[in-house]
DNA sequence: TGTACATCAGTGAACGCGCGTTCACTGATGTAC
DNA sequence: TGTACATCAGTGAACGCGCGTTCACTGATGTAC
């Protein structure tokens, strides 16, 4: 009997701790949404005691749920490289595995989509840098989701022996390359995976110079624009 | 005799205004100089009372200078693009004219360590946009400088038979790339021009991850790595 | 040559806000025995 | 079954700051006549 009635309250407390980590949880989730919100008007530049108040609390009670409001930032770039890196992931897995040039555009897509989507999310992550804020180490896993899908499509390309090693690059260059080729692509000829470098911080720049208004009065046509140019690095990376 | 008096007393007048619009136009250019200061401090979220510190002055005498701090803000957009226009323009002068690719590569180089040299002014035209600011459309000037370089040395290098029209592009792309052709080289092949668009957004696109830290712990030789595919780009575009 | 006047850079106080963070506390919930 | 106790989310006041902008003003300089 006594094994029993242990083992049950034993249960009990257990459920009562997740219900309570549950509200926990809940409420983090809410702080950042309103968070998140919050980015489009002020920038980088969060106000803790506005959240609060959108949230109506007082200012004090977010202490509860972060120690800082350099933590609750660094929560939300985690979050913003995690969301991205999902609607990458989902967008890439959707295409056909052989379909190489399908799968690469359909990252390059998915990023501009995202960013287009979410773009104080994108600003906090690929934007100038918070002044006074240093991101942690911690926010590194995420963020290297999506260059690591691409990666995966460079690799499958040399598997199936469709994708041909273009130029060698030099041995300064070489061993940096060699250090992105540890975390994307192990065994990636480093030409072609210098090439996707290129590629890669293109696209970036590309969004970024959309987003950031540098297209203004310029591209009409931004999607086609976009499109153009990451069909054009596809190409030339031999995809 | 009257005539001569009349023209020294205008002489005087002249002088007099002149000499006061010079101490104006420092106290300008002074202000100008700590506000660039405290950009790398707190970023585009510009403190005027900061700055009238830094300057011994009391706060409210900065609005005998600019009626506003977002037109303190503008006026250093506007030097910043100015700084890198110039910055280009020299580097880019200096090299032999039938040297494309010298050209080509000065530029590159130019804007990254300008960037390098200034990187708040760079985050400040190249960032995130500052919250709740607006840019007028007189930047446009200072801005375009960059870009019209780089189409200049496609312009020569299509006079000279070097280049060669590469493939053609949709209309949908081509309306766009033909706007931008009327600014920055009329008559430049879209093919070749679009081709130099995606390598000058390549070119920002580096400078900005190098800056705003997506190369750290990653790219050790962050030079060699920018000059490795600004070369590959150069040699993509025929030069 | 000497006085009245205009210009205008810079002052200092004030208005009406905002902020992050700490700290002692209340009060609900649920546990222990 | 009923009382004592622990947990902890949220409060409210306070500390010690910051900000942009306005406004009436002082005081130097230099002009007009």
């Amino acid at each position: 009997v006594s094994r029993a009635v242990l083992s049950y309250a034993n249960m009990y407390l257990v459920r009562a701790a997740e219900l309570r980590a549950k509200a926990r949880a809940e409420m983090v989730d809410e702080i950042k949404a309103v968070a998140r919100r919050h980015l489009g008007n002020e920038g980088a530049n969060l106000s803790l005691r506005a959240v609060a108040r959108d949230m109506g609390m007082v200012s004090s009670a977010l202490y509860r749920y972060f120690p800082s409001r350099d933590e609750l930032l660094t929560a939300l770039i985690i979050d913003a490289y995690n969301a991205l890196g999902t609607a990458v992931e989902g967008a890439e897995a959707k295409v056909a595995r052989d379909d190489l040039t399908g799968r690469w555009m359909a990252v390059c897509h998915a990023v501009r989509d995202w960013a287009l989507s979410a773009p104080h999310e994108y600003a906090l992550i690929y934007g100038s840098p918070v002044p006074g804020y240093r991101a942690p180490q911690d926010t590194v896993p995420a963020a290297i989701r999506t260059v690591v899908v691409l990666g995966g499509i460079l690799t499958d390309g040399v598997g199936s022996g469709e994708l041909r090693a273009p130029d060698s690059i030099s041995s300064t260059v070489a061993e940096d390359v060699n250090r992105v080729a540890g975390i994307v692509g192990p065994g990636l000829p480093l030409g072609l995976l210098s090439r996707g470098m290129g590629a890669w911080v293109q696209l970036f720049g590309m969004v970024s110079f959309e987003l950031f208004g540098q297209f203004d009065n310029t591209i009409a046509d931004k999607r086609a624009f976009f499109a153009h140019q990451m069909a054009a690095q596809a190409a030339y990376l031999g995809l």
